[in-house]
DNA sequence: ACACAACTATAACACTTGTTATTTTACAAG
DNA sequence: CTTGTAAAATAACAAGTGTTATAGTTGTGT
């Protein structure tokens, strides 16, 4: 009875998130996401009203792909909030676009950090129970420090003030938390 | 022989700087101020070359505008690197758009975070040396790590996930520096 | 007083943005 | 095959950008 659609809202919000990876936020506009789909800006006003809207999905799915990129990061650490802490700073390291739209632009993020990094596997939670379990006396006034010290790497990436391999991250994340848990 | 000018540099440059502390980069466009001088586009060009000249001037006057802001910030802790580091976190606490020009946003920046730091009086060089003589054995290291942690505190602020006052800062900022050189 | 040159304002150009109106296209039911 | 309808493309609008061309204004040396 009609036309088939030939662009699909996985097309268009696949596209932005590329987009969004490689270029920034300020590199979605309607006519860019058309010309990168191959279509008119036409049928992305039919699958979202406003590019607001798209704006948000975008947004939605980096907070996924950070999470699952928490989730599949390979825990090689023993202390507490050494893999998070890791895994945190080689997302702002090979993902800079996307770790500044989640943790750095104060004014676009719906979600709080802890929401996004707490997501739902309870990370954070999970960490502060592991290092009370280990002994530790004021597992949440460590995390504090440590997050602090962590968001600090994470954020020196962006701006080639912090590059350390994995490894040496681990070791260095491990050395603090020796230092903050017996200070 | 010829006209009086009626707009100088000094309000074009003091007005786009102080638009920066308050609205940030991306409202400084040449409407925009020449609305807030009080006059048409035309003197701008007639000073600046172009509206990157102008960007340029704004960023160099934030560069200095910091170095004052470190200068003067009063120095009432006792370690090394504590000083330094409550005036960075204030700064980014008080003047959030300069600080994410300068030590943000990597594109814009012409000058190295060390280079803004460490200024004509040698800041970084100061208070390592201040490390050293206190019986610090590796203050470069230790430096690394502190700054790795101020960085990160003055960065949470900026999406409001950092709020204590200088006073609780100069105190978490010493117990860190004996954490790191106990460690 | 006059003329010249520097300064300023106005207006325009070319471009980009989000968004919408209009037209064309394609597909499926009758 | 015709027709209706949804999708897509084209084109346009209004707003905003940097920049420049043009015109007007103003102050000073002659």
């Amino acid at each position: 009875m009609a036309r088939k659609e030939s662009v699909t809202i996985d097309m268009i919000l696949d596209t932005s998130f590329a987009m969004m990876r490689e270029e920034g936020f300020q590199n979605i506009t309607a006519r860019k996401v058309a010309a990168k789909v191959g279509c008119s800006t036409q049928p992305i006003f039919r699958v979202y009203k406003n590019m607001e809207e798209l704006w948000d999905a975008v947004y939605d799915k980096a907070v996924q792909y950070f999470q699952d990129y928490l989730s599949l990061f390979p825990r090689t650490g023993k202390r507490p909030f050494s893999n998070l802490g890791v895994a945190y700073i080689s997302f702002a390291k090979e993902e800079k676009k996307l770790f500044e739209l989640l943790f750095l632009s104060g004014g676009m993020g719906k979600r709080s950090m802890y929401e996004i990094l707490n997501g739902d596997n309870g990370n954070v939670v999970y960490e502060i129970n592991l290092a009370r379990v280990q002994g530790c006396e004021e597992p949440e006034d460590i995390f504090n420090k440590m997050w602090i010290f962590i968001h600090g790497a994470a954020c020196l990436t962006l701006t080639n003030n912090y590059d350390l391999s994995n490894v040496q991250t681990l070791e260095l994340l491990e050395q603090t938390y020796d230092g903050f848990t017996k200070m």
